[in-house]
DNA sequence: TAAAAATACTCCATAGGTATTTTAT
DNA sequence: ATAAAATACCTATGGAGTATTTTTA
C-alpha cells in the first residue's frame, strides 16, 4: 500500500529539486530518500523522476502525481490538527488567562 | 507519521463495525487490526473507539477522523488509478473492442 | 574533478502472526 | 456460555543508516 511518508519524500523532492537537501528535509538520508522514491516509482509502475538529464526534473505523470501527493500529506496535518484541537477545546479562551503580563 | 493502512483499518472498522470483519476485509487478523488502531489512537492523542459498549462504536473524534480518512484512502486509490491509465492509454477504447457480445 | 545520485550491505524497529486471556452479552 | 476484543509473545519484512561506487556537469 502506498506510504504518506513516502509520498512525502516525492513532494519534498518536487520542491527542492535536490536529493540530498530533499532528504535533510524529511530528515533522512539521501540514500533511504532515493530507495523509497525508486520502491514507490515500482508501486506506481511509472517513472516519477527524468534520469540523466542535467538537473532533478519529474517526469510529466511524476509532477502529477506530486501535486495529489501533496494535497493528501495536506490532509494528514490537517487530520493531526484535528485530533489535536479536539483535545483542548478551551485553549482559545485559557491562553487568555493564562498570561499574567496582559492582564492590565 | 499517519499511515495510510492504519486509516484504512479505521474506515473497515467503520464501515463493517466489528474487529474480526474488519480484519478479514483488510486481509490482516484482528490482533493486527486491534494493535494497529491502538496505536493510530496514540499518534493521534484521542480515543477513537468507545470502550465497554456493547456494540463496537467509535467516537465523536472518531468518526469525524474515519470520514476524512475515508477520503485520504479513496485518493490513493485514484492515484494508483491514474498511475495505471497513464500507462496505458488506450484502455478504454480497447474495452469496447474486446466484449464481442456487447456488440449489436 | 567535484558534486550528486545510485548501489551494496547491515541493522533494527515494528507490522503482522499465533496462542491465549479477558470481557461483555 | 459464547463470541468478540485485548494482551502476550515471537517472527520477519523492510525502512533507515554507513560506506562506497558510479555518474554528469
Amino acid at each position: 500500500m502506498l506510504s504518506l511518508k513516502d509520498l512525502s519524500y516525492l513532494v519534498a523532492l518536487d520542491e527542492l529539486g535536490h536529493f540530498g537537501k530533499a532528504a535533510e528535509a524529511c530528515h533522512v538520508t539521501q540514500p533511504t530518500l532515493s530507495g523509497q522514491l525508486k520502491k514507490l516509482e515500482s508501486q506506481l509502475g511509472v517513472r516519477l523522476i527524468e534520469r540523466g538529464s542535467k538537473k532533478v526534473i519529474l517526469t510529466h505523470v511524476g509532477l502529477k502525481i506530486a501535486q495529489r501527493a501533496k494535497v493528501m500529506v495536506l490532509q494528514a496535518h490537517e487530520m493531526e490538527e484535528f485530533a489535536r484541537a479536539s483535545k483542548a477545546p478551551l485553549t482559545g479562551r485559557l491562553k487568555l488567562a493564562i498570561i499574567p503580563s496582559l492582564a492590565p
